[in-house]
DNA sequence: CATGAATGAGACTTCATTCAT
DNA sequence: CATGAATGAAGTCTCATTCAT
């Protein structure tokens, strides 16, 4: 039984690693560019070089630049959601299970800064038409942190005075800035690499220094977080 | 009591308000076509349109498209710190300030939603940029925020587990993520003008019901965003 | 006799040397900016600034930027026949007269420097065009030399060898050569005004020694182009 | 014998001469536009059309339009110098080489006059910024004139009155004219293609006549040359 | 006459996308 | 499947010229 002719040009099953593979790399490299460069600013050529294939050949894994943006985001939510899913479940009570939530997710930005800031940063560069498209994966994200507090609430556990829903979200939104205020605060872009010119608008702005509050240990931002959301910030009138 | 001479000669007192006046009508006009189209799909041709001028107009004004964006920014953001700060001072103590805060940046929202998509969606477009670019007045509103919490840690109303300009950064951070939302879940663009194309991705994608938890009555979120961040979602323990 | 009202207004036999004072005073001023940046870089706002009048202004003097140029070619050269006319007639003899045609335009060029800058280098920006033009008042400065040469031949002073119009294009090429070598080797552009960018080439180009044999001394300038045009380079054999 | 896997791969060896003749095809496609046009009448739409390739081609090739010149520039000049050296180098003695050094530049000029017309009209269009690019390859051509009189002066054909490099710039310049001279004295445009709006000045100005002098056999040219620069006008009194 | 703000046509250049090899 | 040269639509910005004051 030949298959070598077939195989060799319809190339599924032999094809399928090496496809997805280097589509993975082309993913990558996207994360990479647009970390660096921003989505606008980022050019499909960059993107090429730093996954080390074609212009073309992009085209071949991906319709279009907003489409890799889109898998892009897609590929890291994912993930995101598996590991924020992974670590409530791994976790006993609502208390708990918050407080892991919240740890799990500033680890990650601090484990994975390049996806983050794609995540964190760069996909908003879309936003509208993001949010427009992501709100599906990005409400599981929502969904996993309201559930937790909805299970609180049910429990006794948590007050129900904020809906969960609106809850996770304020939370989440908690989170992304402390995440965004980490990444910003980061040392400069590395690398060769101009990051992308920024805004020319002649008025000198030369090198500022991080602005305040900007720079800290992300690990402790987890107990700033846990700590505000749990007992807020009134002092708790000593009996 | 001839004055027409010496006016007509300075040509100030009555050119400045002029000029001022179209450099007003072209940021309104930028205001709506950034909400509208997303900063980088807006066009300047679009942005003359809407301002009703020539397109080589807006060059007399703003020394190109990232000036404006960055000049429309400086002006909202001086009205929103303006506003915040009467808010605050206009309260006593610490409690009622942060109160007073939350409750004025979210009715700022609802009143001006689209200054408010504006500040808090497209400006994002350049976030990188833009944040790298506007510390400074950014800086400004957290540190309105901060100082309340500061001076509510002095008096001891509010606890100190969280260093303030943290503690304000993460509340902001919730009061960005419920415009957002809110911003979001709004009815869709109005007017002829087609909303920018959204990113074409070949899946089709039909009017989605609005995300969960994004169709909100904004003023309700003031109460939960004050809920949640004096007393935390724990609750008291009773006796 | 009142006539201010009128004469003010209608302002005519008053206005008359103003107005060519103001005329001269924008000549001036495109003299200095052609000469500064060339022509297709000159802005008519530039020239407008310099001569300390409105944009507008210009236009009522001037058809348009290319009536400018014309305009102050026909007054510069004007008066450069005037002078090259009067040196020929202040000499006795072809050879006498020839000579004192090469010192005064090469006189005319170390004094005048600014102005045959746009003589000799930016009125060729438009070249063709103002060749075009400018053929009458251009030929008329051959044509003195030409009937100086003429006369000589008639004489037999000079050799009829060469055809005397040839023989004055081509004795107007050396001088017109060594005017542009002197006039490019002089200092770089004076005051604040950047130079016009230069060819925007990416490849560098930092400060280049003058090019050899461009920085000399004018005046003996015309000792050559006499010595070159009179005995030519052949040493006449003696005996 | 197997060669196309490699050649296949390699993709050099038949790649790089057909980027190269794209390069030369834009090149003479720029050089009859500019020829035709001027440097800043021609747009670079019209040379992507005339060189039949599209607008954004040009780019794969040269930086920029200014580039584009230069390299026409070097280009050309390259041909010029190479023809200029092997004239000299194939005649004997000072006084040959001087007359083949003018006979072959004239030559030229009347061999490719659209060659022609760029590099003595149309690139004065930047001169000044030409020249400050462009004084190496053109000192090349002057280096070459400058060393044949020396050695003419060396071996007492020549009289040394005029430092030699002064005299090769003189006699550049007469040959320049000449050759200016010639070119805009030949017919009028060719093609349908209008010739660059002449100079708007609204003073008609129809079909002149060539100007005095403009219209003859730049063959004869060499003569004239020759003649003057080698004996000078004055007759050489006869023993 | 003078002004100078406004105009708007048009050029250069970029870059996502295609398609012949 | 991969390549990468070519395409050409489209956008920003400039600047000569006009005209209401």
């Amino acid at each position: 039984m030949t298959v070598h002719s077939s195989e060799a040009r319809a190339g599924r099953a032999s094809a399928d690693p090496d496809r997805a593979a280097k589509r993975e790399r082309i993913l990558d490299a996207a994360e990479r560019v647009f970390a660096q460069r921003g989505f606008y600013a980022a050019k499909v050529a960059d993107i090429a070089r730093e996954a080390g294939v074609a212009d073309g050949t992009i085209y071949l894994y991906f319709k279009n630049k907003d489409d890799l943006l889109i898998c892009l985001f897609e590929s890291r939510m994912e993930r995101v959601i598996q590991i924020l899913g992974d670590a409530v479940a791994g976790a006993a009570g609502p208390r708990a299970q918050l407080r892991a939530f919240v740890a799990a997710y500033l680890t990650l930005i601090a484990d994975q800064p390049t996806a983050a800031e794609v995540l964190t940063i760069e996909l908003r560069q879309s936003t509208k038409f993001m949010r427009e498209y992501s709100p599906q994966r990005f409400g599981e994200l929502l969904r996993i942190l309201a559930t937790v507090i909805a299970a609180g609430q049910a429990t006794g556990d948590f007050t129900d005075q904020v809906p969960a829903p609106h809850a996770a979200r304020m939370i989440f939104g908690m989170l992304d800035e402390m995440a965004l205020a980490w990444l910003l605060g980061r040392a400069p872009r590395r690398r060769g690499q101009k990051p992308a010119p920024p805004l020319a608008t002649g008025r000198e702005r030369g090198k500022m220094p991080a602005p305040h509050g900007t720079d800290f240990d992300i690990s402790r931002a987890a107990d700033w977080v846990a700590a505000l959301v749990t007992t807020g910030l009134e002092r708790r009138s000593p009996a």
